[in-house]
RNA sequence: GGUCUGGUAGUUCAGUUGGUUAGAAUGCCUGCCUGUCACGCAGGAGGUCGCGGGUUCGAGUCCCGUCCAGACCGCCA
């Protein structure tokens, strides 16, 4: 009796052996006299000849087979010709010589082939079955099981516990919009799907518990981008006793084991770390791309007085002027790049890009005439500016000069090849802002969330200058990418209240919505916190893929739908008495 | 909510200034072919040009609306 071996771990060693491959019909070439079918599993493809001599029979059943049929296949792995060894294939070295084959089932024509590329998105995810059995697919998911494998093993052996909370719960519309799910019990009201499973893993620390983990599914009713899903994944870990460099400590340990268990790299520790202040005026973003230069050069001060109004006018307004020296390129860049240039930072807000070229030891550019040349050569040594060198500047509100220098620089990375894609660089942005003042609610917001414990040295910012109050809070970044984040919690009722007092939320529905979590507080609540990590996007980075719905089994459209399945989709006038709700016609 | 890009054969795309019967590659079907592996050769089938309206003697092509997909801005505590 032979045994089913997988087709993609066929090598030299197994010649001779009778084997049972089963599988698909990969693709299939038929020279008249003899039949090759590559025969597809998850772990691979071997071809299988079908020839007279050794059944006819068999030949001609594989005469009526046809692409992505599912078969079963006995006979005798036999070392090749090296005439006809196929290198392309890990098993290139051997065939199967089949004897038997049956059809286990047939299959329609697939609308796309399996190895085909530039199949376009929307094709793909309504056969997303047919998609997941490409090589590629199948090898991203291993990488997914194997990192949450390696989350396991490591949490599991840090003496963390992995535990479950409600996917059905009470909804909060602080932050991102909640998904709703209609109670019958309760008609007209809702229970809200967990945009992260927050205050139930704070509560899980009030209960003793602790040190507690989850990969823990979330929803947020938000539009999508490439990188974001309605329904995602999260590493989730909560901790009580443990100091935030504790916690971080612990965190970049899981992410070394991760890192070498899925990838074999070593990750050296401790990771960088940051000020959030530092990383925003050295490359204009919050989670900056660290595996290439190009950072912000700040003249704010050289060219507070020019002559050429937009920078002095943005410096008068309370902004600043910041450059990026692009080395070198100076030639490279025609006037039409430049304007390309502009076109792609408008969107962040910025209202132009000026710029300078170093030629010849003299500074060129149609706003040159305007700078004193005390201006000219004050830009030229903070740049450590060259002949041939590229000055781009932004002169704004500082938000948007560090948006659209922030991006522009990212672009020219990209553009340039700055970055090496072979590298992950991680690092953690510490002191982070407790607050950001939202123009059009009028309001402080929580960066973060309401639950995260401020500074002890900025308590008293807190009334005075509330956007300058920093929170012991902190956010791993890898290549450029929020690969997540975590803070300290308050953990005395008293701090809590009085986060609430400066995000403005009223006594009467801070009680209503989270007036269980106050009173927890009030019952001997530990010090405790802990961090999230996007598992999602984890998986992007390492397997290298550019979008989330790579990473995820049956992910949705921009527009939040399900190609496959067709959800979101009307229900029943019956369910919809059931819960009482009532549809209206959509209007304008 | 907004900006931009795209939608033509099963698939990926081309289609000029609005003008004859809308093309290519690949896939599919048939025949031939005993060492292919992107097999080859010959033949064949396959199209509401996303949908609706308009301009025009005439629309795949121009205009308006709409739907779908994608990228981005807003949004994502």
């Amino acid at each position: 009796m032979s045994k089913r071996i997988f087709a993609g771990v066929l090598r030299d060693t197994h010649v001779n052996q009778e084997v049972v491959l089963k599988g698909w019909v990969h693709n299939r070439r038929d020279l008249g006299g003899v039949i090759f079918i590559d025969l597809r599993d998850q772990s691979g493809i071997t071809q299988v000849v079908f020839n007279p001599e050794h059944s006819k029979e068999a030949l001609e059943i594989a005469d009526k087979v046809r692409s992505e049929f599912v078969i079963e296949v006995k006979g005798k792995v036999v070392q090749r010709d090296p005439s006809t060894v196929n290198p392309a294939l890990k098993t290139g070295n051997i065939e199967v010589v089949a004897t038997h084959i049956a059809i286990l089932n047939i299959a329609k024509t697939p609308p796309f082939a399996i190895d085909e590329r530039d199949v376009s998105v929307d094709l793909r995810l309504k056969y997303r079955y047919l998609e997941l059995r490409r090589q590629e697919m199948q090898e991203t998911f291993k990488m997914r099981h194997e990192i949450t494998q390696a989350v396991r093993n490591f949490l599991n052996e840090s003496g963390f516990l992995e535990m479950e909370t409600p996917i059905l719960t009470k909804s909060t519309p602080e932050g991102a919009r909640d998904y709703l799910v209609p109670s019958r019990v309760h008609q007209g009201e809702f229970y809200a799907l967990p945009q992260s499973p927050q205050l139930f893993k704070q509560l899980l620390m009030m209960s003793g518990f602790e040190k507690y983990y989850q990969i823990a599914r979330c929803f947020r009713d938000e539009d999508l981008r490439a990188d974001r899903q309605p329904e995602f994944t999260q590493i989730d870990l909560e901790t009580s006793f443990m100091t935030s460099d504790e916690i971080m400590e612990i965190t970049e340990r899981m992410m070394q084991y991760i890192m070498k268990q899925v990838k074999g790299i070593d990750i050296p520790l401790p990771l960088p770390r940051m000020p959030y202040q530092e990383a925003m005026e050295r490359f204009g973003s919050d989670k900056p791309d660290t595996r290439f230069g190009l950072e912000l050069i700040h003249v704010t001060d050289i060219v507070a007085n020019s002559a050429f109004k937009v920078f002095q006018g943005a410096v008068a307004d309370g902004g600043k002027v910041c450059l990026l020296n692009v080395k070198g390129e100076a030639n490279n860049f025609s006037r039409k790049d430049i304007d390309q240039l502009t076109e792609d930072i408008k969107v962040y807000g910025a209202k132009g890009l000026a710029w300078l070229k170093i030629e010849k030891g003299d500074v060129t550019g149609p706003i040159a005439k305007f700078l004193s040349d005390e201006e000219k050569s004050g830009i030229m040594e903070r740049a450590e500016a060259t002949n041939g060198d590229l000055l781009l500047f932004v002169a704004d509100k500082t938000s948007i000069v560090y948006d659209s220098l922030g991006e522009l620089r990212l672009m020219l990375g990209k553009s340039l090849q700055l970055i090496d894609e072979s590298v992950f660089n991680f690092l953690w942005i510490t002191d982070w802002p407790l607050l950001e003042y939202d123009e059009k609610e009028k309001r402080y917001v929580a960066a973060h969330h309401p639950f995260t414990m401020a500074h002890p040295d900025d308590l008293d910012k807190l009334a005075t200058e509330p956007e300058n109050a920093r929170a012991i809070a902190y956010d791993i970044v890898l290549n450029g990418y929020e690969l997540g984040g975590g803070s300290l919690r308050n953990y005395k009722r008293e701090q809590q209240e009085k986060m609430f007092d400066v995000l403005g939320f009223s006594k009467e529905s801070r009680e209503e919505q989270f007036g269980f979590f106050l009173e927890a507080l009030e019952h001997g609540a530990p010090p405790h916190g802990g961090v999230a990590l996007g598992l999602d996007r984890m998986v992007m980075l390492l397997a290298g893929r550019k979008n989330l719905r790579d990473t995820i089994l049956f992910p949705k459209t921009a527009s939040a739908t399900d190609l496959l399945t067709d959800a979101p989709n009307e229900v029943s006038e019956q369910q919809l008495n059931d819960l009482s709700i009532q549809v209206l016609e959509k209007y304008d």
